[in-house]
Formats: C-alpha cells, structure tokens, sequence
DNA sequence: GTGGGATCGGTTTTT
DNA sequence: CCGATCCCAC
C-alpha cells in the first residue's frame, strides 16, 4: 500500500482504490478533490495499467499540466503518455487526426466566438434579413445550443418543437441560419468551439473503427468539474466508455455555474441512470475554509431547491467574521477595498499573491484596477479581453491562419483589405457571391480570379493578395513559424505603422506584437522529442498547432506572472482555485444576482450557486462588498444590496467601517464633484443634434453656481443645479453632475457639447 | 475606395 | 463608456 494514502481520509481513500467501473465522486468545495484525483491515476499506474490508456478530462489545460506534474513525481515520467486536458483541446487533437474523414482539413482553423459572430452577421446581411430581429449574438447562441445538444442543421428544421419556438419568436430562418453557418464554416475549413464537441460526436458515429479504436485505447476515463459538462461532452464520453465502462466523473451539483451554455445537472442524475451500479462516494469534509466561511456557504446554498443531498463540514477553526463592505459608489468600493488589503498585509503578513479579488462582471475591474495602482499594489486580471483577442494580435493572427488554411474566411476578410491594398466592400461582396454560387471558399476564387467578370484594378489586387499568402505558405514550409511570422508583421507594414504610432497605446500594440513573436518562438523550439510510445500524438510543434492551441487557452491558463501580485477575475473564471482572503464584490441586486437571470427560479439558482463558488474560494478572510450606487453604461445609478447577503447569518457577519460610512455624505460629494472648468453658455434643448456650447476658457470657483439654462432641461431634470461638469471636449460626449432637491443625487448623461471658439 | 465624423446600440458569465 | 457601423466628402 502506498505511503501517500495515509494522507487521506477514508472516503478520500476509498474513492482513490475504486479503479474499475462506474465512479461517481461528489466533492465539495475545498474537499481536496484534486488529489483524490491525482492519486487515483498514480494509484492505478503503479497497479499496472498503462498510462496510454487513460484519458483525463479537466477543467483548465493548467490544472492538467499541474496533476501530471504531481503524478511523475510520484510515479515517474511514465506519466507524460496520460491523455490530458480540457475537453476542447483534448477533442481538437483527436480531430487533428481524424477531421479529413469528415472533409476538413487537419490543420482546421478554429473560429472563436468573434469570428463566429463575423460570420453570422455576413449571412444575415446577404440573406437581407433584418439584422435586428436575426441578432448574432441570439442566431450565435441557438445554433450553440443546438450543437451542444446534438441536434444537426437538417434535424434542427425537423424539430417541430424547435421550429415552432422558432416561429413563436418571430424567427423562422433560424435553421436556415444554422444551415448555412455550418456550411460556411466547413468551406473555410474550420470549426467553432461547438464543433470541437459535436463534430467529434459525429467522427465517432459514422465511422466505427475510430470509435473502436478510442474505445479499446482509453480503458479509463476521468472528468472532473462533471457539472459543467453538457450533453455533447457526456455523450462523447460516454460513447468511448461503453466497452470498458471504467468512468469516472468528479463534480459537485453545487457548484454548476455553466447552465448558460448547455451544462446540465441533468447529466448527473443520467450518469446515475446508464450506469446502474454506480459506485458514488462523497467528500465532505472540507479543508480549505474557516467554519465561519464554510456556515456562510451552507446559509446560502440550502435556499436552493434544486440540489443532491450532502453536508459540508470543517474541522477548521471559526476564524473571523465575514466583513461586510458597504460603500457609496463603486469606486468607494474599490478604494475601501484597496485599503482593506494594505491593511490585511500589515496585520496578518499576507502577500499580494494571497488576495483575489471576484466579481460578477468584467468590466467592475475597472475601479479595483485604479484603486490599486493608487495604493501602488500590484495586480493582474485574469479573464477579459485577452491578449489574443487585442485588434493588432487578431490581425497579425489572422496572416498566419490563412497561410495554414488558405480557405479560412474569417482571416480573409479580415485582412484583405488591412493594410489598404485597394480591394474596396464592393469586391468583397462580388467575391462572396461567387463563392457561395460555387460553393467553394474566397480563396479559391481569388484563386481561380480569371475565371469570374471581375477584371482590372480589382482582379489584380487580389491575385496579388493571393500570391502573396502562397508564398508565406512556401515559406512556411521551409523555415519556422516564428521567421514567417516575423517576415509577415514587417511585410505586411503593420510592425511599421505601429512602429511609427508614438502614442501610448501605438507603443503598447508595438510591443504587443513581440511578445506575440516571441510567444510563437518559444512555442516552435520547445522540445519536439517526447518520451514513450505516443507516436499517434506526438508534440506538434507546428504553426497550425499554435494556432490552435492559442484559441483553446482558457483564462487560468493565461501566462502566470512570477510577481507577487494580487488576482482579479471573475468568479466563473475562479473555479478549482483557492486564496487565503478573498473580496467579492458589486453585490447588488441586478448586478449579482444579474438583472438577466431573475427570470426564473432555475436561474436564480444558478446565480446562487455562483455565489457560493465565490464564497467557497476563500480559506481565512473573507469580505464581502456592495455600493449603494453604481456608474452603469456611464450612469449613476441607485443599488439595492443583493438579497444574497440577507441568507448570511447576522452573527457571523461584521460590519466595516462603521465611522467612515457616518461620513458617506460628505465622501459622496467630494468623490463626484469633478472640477468645473468649462460653462455652459447656450440655452435650449440639449441634444445630439443641438449641442449645448461651453465657455472653454471658464473658471469656476463655485460649481454649484453654474444653472443649466434650459428650460427644456429644467422640466427634464427638474430645478437642479449643475455641480460639475466631467469629460469636456470638442464634441465629446459630457457627464453632467445634477444635484436634485429632496431626491437622490443623480449623474445624466445628456447631451453632446461643443466648445465655444 | 478611403478616411473621418457622427450616430447607434449593447452591455453576464466562457471554451 | 466603447466599439461597430453608417454616411458623406474627397
């Protein structure tokens, strides 16, 4: 028996020794899940099984890389043949191998959501539908849903239910849509994040040898964060488990927070189902958390109805109360909650690296961001727009996609005309017709430019843009991604342009665009060679294999800084992970729970069991913030605390700050009184198209003298006074500050200004 | 076809 | 507030 299971407790040990058949672990948070985990695939290498044969599904491809770590050093580099990572990635490299049998190419290019959204707001507009009631955004996430249930483009316009919701919406063309989309995608050779899933559920049923094959070479299964899957996933899974039936799903009901695309607590109660004699274990005992952590996450939790039936318990101490932060204004909150941490750092020794700061939204980082560089406390933000996402990266990317897959239309139209190459709209459009009259890709016909009526000036440019990819492909093929990328950024005259962009942002692009070389180099001469009898997966060192890792990155997996700093991240982005104190802020009604999410109990729900992944993340110190009002969409606007916090027991709740909120008062206007500098001279109605004009060179010594003039304004505002004016500039869009009589105060955004010469 | 200004609209969470 | 898109003058 092996030393390292001493280290367990019994249903931790029990879990770890059930190698063969069904295997349900139910883990609560901070139940030491991850080395339940860890210690079941070392345990079943040291019994013999081979390591090939077992296939790890995670939930970050960090959190895979993190577990074969740990298990070589427990049983050596045996360990590197596992198969691991997340779904996606792992799915992507099966279909490296197999996609020409579906008739993509192997270097398939993978759309993320924006080309995915390009693409569909293309087909909308050349159908001539009306792109307000075919929103991408709504075509993009039914389509999602119907790939991630399954449902191909032919089945989903034989779904009489489906097509009567469609027709009850007022959308009858949605599976057109889907049709189409799907097509398109296959003529560019590529596939969206959904198709990773659903097209290897298709490799697997049309062709039986390679489902044969899968399921004789992974004995063994194991999906963590089970939860979380949707039905595509189970159903993928489930398939290549079915001769071996060795499966192993870890997961907690409660912390399912990925309803919104397609994951289902369904998949649970089914998994109990196909597999009759289940063994499940459960792992309550939490060891991560303070009790007073772990009671407030019981509070909260017990409210939901729709959950499987465990406790969570901790032999830890009580540890502190849960604070709670109340502020005036978002940026109060990031500032009080900046002090808080200086403050925790002196008091309790912490470091940068201990805090997380979690929030609902991404775009709340922005006044944690600025509170913190104030207090010169350094920080990184997990999630968001990342750095393949940034307008100079895509462009560059978009290069080296159409050079691997030539028929990749997202990169084609993304970059045929940038930098200007003299091939206007119209072109575009032209060559889009033919395309779809051919059925074949842009490129082909640009290819093939002779054989179309476009001739002259037009014909020329994109033959010439046409040669031009040919050629880096040649290049491709002699030399290294890194020098073609290289060759591509000087070439193209983007480095230049950059180059020459001496504002701050045009620097930051700059430098942007060699951290991205640099990545792609680093990426190319890792070692190729690989241990072991994994020929059929080799480490592929290839640009396409870049590229397609790159769009699988998941926000944990974004590059770790080695600087003690503290994290920022959305509470979804936050899952497995843990931190001595954690700040959880923006709690207001609408805001968490979102204002989308109060349409049913289910949704509710899923808002709840959010909270509860928040709340579960922190180990020591936990606090808990709301602000009494919020800028939204440039506004000010009143907020309700969220309902959540009144399921926290009152005892074990602190309020912060008791003095500092007696002078809310004052702090409100000091923070939101923006020095006046310009006045408004015109009077009228204030609109877009009738500016108010301001006095540029205008001094106020006392803002709450400056009257708005209108009387328009007047019976819009009321008689409020002006107190401060923010954000003037020629034609900018202003914020006007009023202070209103008897009522709340209240920020407008009203109207554009325009200096007075 | 290009570039800039004006206007509009979207704002949850992620692979 | 920010980005996409529309519209217009060159």
């Amino acid at each position: 028996m092996s030393s390292y299971l001493n280290e367990l407790n019994e249903s931790q040990q029990q879990a770890v020794l059930q190698i063969d058949g069904p295997v349900m672990i139910v883990a609560g948070p901070g139940s030491g899940k991850t080395r339940v985990l860890t210690y079941r695939i070392a345990n079943m290498i040291e019994k013999g099984i081979d390591p090939f044969s077992i296939m790890s599904l995670t939930f970050t491809n960090k959190a895979a890389a993190e577990m074969r770590h740990r298990i070589e050093k427990i049983c050596g580099n045996e360990a590197r043949n596992i198969f691991m990572g997340t779904f996606h990635s792992v799915f992507a490299r099966l279909l490296r191998i197999d996609a020409p049998k579906l008739g993509y190419p192997s270097n398939f290019t993978i759309y993320d959501s924006q080309d995915s959204l390009s693409l569909i707001k293309t087909i909308v507009k050349e159908l001539q539908l009306n792109d307000k009631t075919y929103k991408a955004n709504q075509v993009f996430s039914r389509i999602s849903n119907a790939k991630n249930a399954l449902i191909s483009p032919k089945a989903y316009k034989l779904d009489a239910e489906i097509m009567s919701e469609d027709m009850q919406m007022q959308k009858p063309l949605m599976g057109q849509l889907y049709e189409i989309y799907a097509k398109r995608c296959f003529q560019s050779g590529a596939m969206d994040f959904d198709d990773l899933l659903y097209k290897t559920y298709e490799l697997l049923v049309k062709f039986p040898e390679v489902l044969y094959h899968y399921q004789h070479r992974f004995k063994y299964l194991m999906i963590d964060e089970f939860q979380d899957t949707n039905f595509a996933q189970y159903s993928i899974v489930k398939k290549i488990a079915d001769v071996y039936q060795n499966i192993c799903a870890v997961g907690d009901d409660a912390q399912s927070i990925y309803a919104f695309r397609g994951a289902t607590i369904e998949n649970i109660l089914n998994f109990q189902k196909d597999y009759p004699d289940l063994r499940v274990f459960k792992l309550e005992q939490n060891y991560r958390s303070t009790k007073n952590i772990v009671k407030a996450a019981n509070h909260l939790i017990v409210n939901n109805k729709n959950q499987l039936q465990k406790t969570i318990w901790t032999d830890n101490g009580d540890g502190e109360a849960i604070k709670l932060l109340k502020s005036s204004s978002d940026n109060e909150e990031a500032k009080l909650t900046a002090d808080l941490i200086f403050e925790y750092k002196m008091r309790h020794h912490l470091k940068n690296n201990d805090f997380a700061i979690l929030y609902r939204t991404n775009a709340q980082s922005r006044s944690y961001e600025e509170a913190l560089r104030r207090l010169n406390i350094p920080y990184v933000i997990y999630g968001g727009m990342s750095f393949y996402q940034r307008k100079e990266i895509k462009d560059i990317i978009a290069y080296l996609r159409i050079t691997v897959n030539h028929n990749d239309e997202e990169a084609w139209r993304r970059i045929i005309n940038y930098p200007v190459r003299g091939i206007g709209k119209t072109t575009v459009e032209r060559v889009t017709v033919i395309a779809n009259e051919r059925e074949t890709s842009i490129f082909e016909v640009c290819e093939n430019i002779y054989t179309t009526d476009i001739t002259g000036k037009a014909a020329q440019n994109l033959m010439a843009f046409t040669m031009m990819i040919k050629s880096y492909k040649t290049m491709l093929d002699k030399q290294n991604a890194f020098e073609l990328a290289t060759h591509i950024a000087k070439s193209s005259g983007i480095l230049k342009e950059l180059y020459e962009d001496k504002t701050v942002e045009g620097v930051v692009r700059y430098e942007n665009i060699q951290e991205l070389l640099n990545g792609i180099k680093e990426f190319s001469e890792e070692d190729t060679v690989e241990e072991g009898h994994e020929e059929e997966f080799s480490v592929d060192r290839s640009l396409g294999a870049y590229l397609q890792n790159i769009t699988l990155l998941t926000t944990q997996d974004q590059k770790a800084d080695n600087n003690d700093s503290v994290k920022m991240m959305t509470i979804h982005s936050a899952k497995g992970l843990e931190f001595p104190a954690v700040f959880i802020g923006g709690l207001e009604e609408n805001l968490f729970p979102s204002s989308m999410a109060l349409y049913s109990r289910e949704e509710l729900e899923e808002e709840r069991r959010l909270f509860y992944v928040a709340v579960t993340r922190a180990m020591t110190y936990l606090t808990l913030s709301f602000a009494t009002s919020r800028y939204k969409f440039g506004n000010l606007q009143y907020c309700e605390p969220s309902r959540f916090l009144g399921e926290i027991p009152k005892e074990i709740l602190a309020m912060h700050g008791e003095d500092k909120m007696k002078k809310e008062e004052a702090m409100f206007d000091e923070d939101f009184v923006a020095p006046v500098k310009r006045r408004i001279v015109n009077t009228g109605n204030f609109s877009a198209s009738r500016p108010a004009t301001v006095d540029p060179n205008f001094q106020a010594d006392d803002p709450s003298k400056i009257l708005v003039g209108s009387e328009v304004a007047h019976q819009r505002f009321g008689n409020g006074k002006v107190v401060a004016i923010d954000g003037l500039g020629v034609n900018k869009m202003a914020t006007i500050f009023f202070q209103g009589e008897g009522q709340k105060k209240l920020m407008l955004k009203f109207a554009k200004l325009k200096v007075l010469e």
